[in-house]
DNA sequence: CTTCTTACA
DNA sequence: TGTAAGCA
């Protein structure tokens, strides 16, 4: 059929589909004498498909990707394209939910003041300006992917540096958690799930999320019966109250101090009531803050006193340990 | 009247 | 993606 009909068929414009060819989703053969475009019962079953993801906000590339996995009958590649694509919805479903909450706080302070508080008004634009931006910036900007091949076996050779006494961490954070039997936890930069894993040894049931496809791959290659989702600190791919604790090893520094913040409301969202937070990572305690900043070095690693001020703001009462020079435990739980 | 390509908003 | 121009 030609483009028209196929236009018409599928409810989009023919410059649409001709658009789709030029972004090199589709082939249809031309015919020799007028180069009219020809569509096959093949086309319009991609078109379809086509339309199906644009409609779920895949961006061209995607789907283009996405396409090819489908031919392969890739089943696991293309799950991956699909829970990628879901991370972007929820992203926006949650900045979505924020503004919400900004308009409604807007409505209430209207309400109660009879007039527009503006100095308010600026502040909570502004903040869910902040979410929105650090939401869009963030991608995967460590390259974790191509790391993820031989995370393990680096993680396990590095010995002496950023993952210097790795196990003897892991082994306290669990012990610290003591999760009952089929609790549910968070692993948030899961990585390989090597924290998740001992937890789940210890009768907890896990679910991992990590930005790297390729680290959740080997994750859960690892660990079959574990619950992996692309996603990150700032938008937690889960809905409120779903978890009795929340965990995270080696990742938590990575963030800047504003989105520490956003971080642990995002953990506090996903927990139930009484949930617990464990986060295990590299920080600088007050003492190596000082030589650190005289020594001038290019990458600080973030404060501790800055993440336990922070989760006391928070209501959480804490306790903390410090394994070596840079690696710390933070355990936190509510104090209501 | 339809489609095609190309350029531009 | 939509619109418009100039062709076949």
């Amino acid at each position: 059929m030609k483009i028209k009909e196929a236009a018409e068929k599928l409810n989009i414009s023919a410059r649409t589909i001709r658009f789709y060819e030029e972004k090199g989703l589709i082939k249809p053969d031309k015919q020799e004498n007028n180069q009219y475009r020809e569509f096959s019962e093949q086309n319009i079953w991609r078109l379809q498909t086509i339309i199906a993801l644009r409609e779920a906000g895949m961006a061209i590339g995607d789907i283009k990707q996405a396409l090819e996995k489908i031919e392969h009958a890739d089943k696991q590649e293309l799950q991956y394209y699909l829970e990628l694509q879901r991370s972007v919805l929820f992203s926006k479903w949650l900045e979505i939910k924020g503004i919400i909450e900004t308009t409604d706080g807007m409505i209430e302070s209207l309400k109660r003041e009879q007039k527009l508080p503006l100095d308010n008004i600026y502040e909570l634009a502004e903040g869910s300006k902040r979410l929105r931006e650090q939401r869009n910036c963030w991608q995967d900007k460590w390259g974790f992917d191509r790391l993820a091949i031989n995370h393990d076996e680096r993680v396990h050779n590095d010995g002496l540096r950023e993952y210097k006494d790795y196990e003897e961490a892991l082994q306290l954070t669990v012990k610290w958690l003591n999760p009952a039997l089929g609790e549910q936890g968070l692993d948030i930069g899961t990585g390989t799930g090597n924290l998740a894993g001992k937890l789940m040894e210890r009768g907890a049931e896990m679910a991992g999320v990590d930005q790297s496809k390729e680290m959740l791959k080997r994750c859960l290659f690892k660990y079959p019966n574990m619950e992996t989702k692309l996603g990150n600190f700032l938008a937690l791919p889960y809905l409120e109250s779903r978890f009795d604790f929340v965990v995270s090893s080696f990742a938590f520094h990575h963030l800047t101090d504003e989105q520490k913040v956003l971080a642990i409301h995002e953990m506090r969202r996903v927990l139930k009531p009484r949930g617990r937070i464990c986060i295990t990572d590299l920080m600088l305690s007050e003492k190596e803050l000082e030589t650190a900043e005289s020594e001038g070095g290019l990458e600080l690693p973030p404060s501790l006193m800055n993440l336990l001020q922070l989760l006391d703001e928070l209501d959480y009462l804490t306790k903390h340990q410090q394994i070596n020079g840079l690696l710390h435990i933070v355990y936190a739980v509510p104090i209501r």
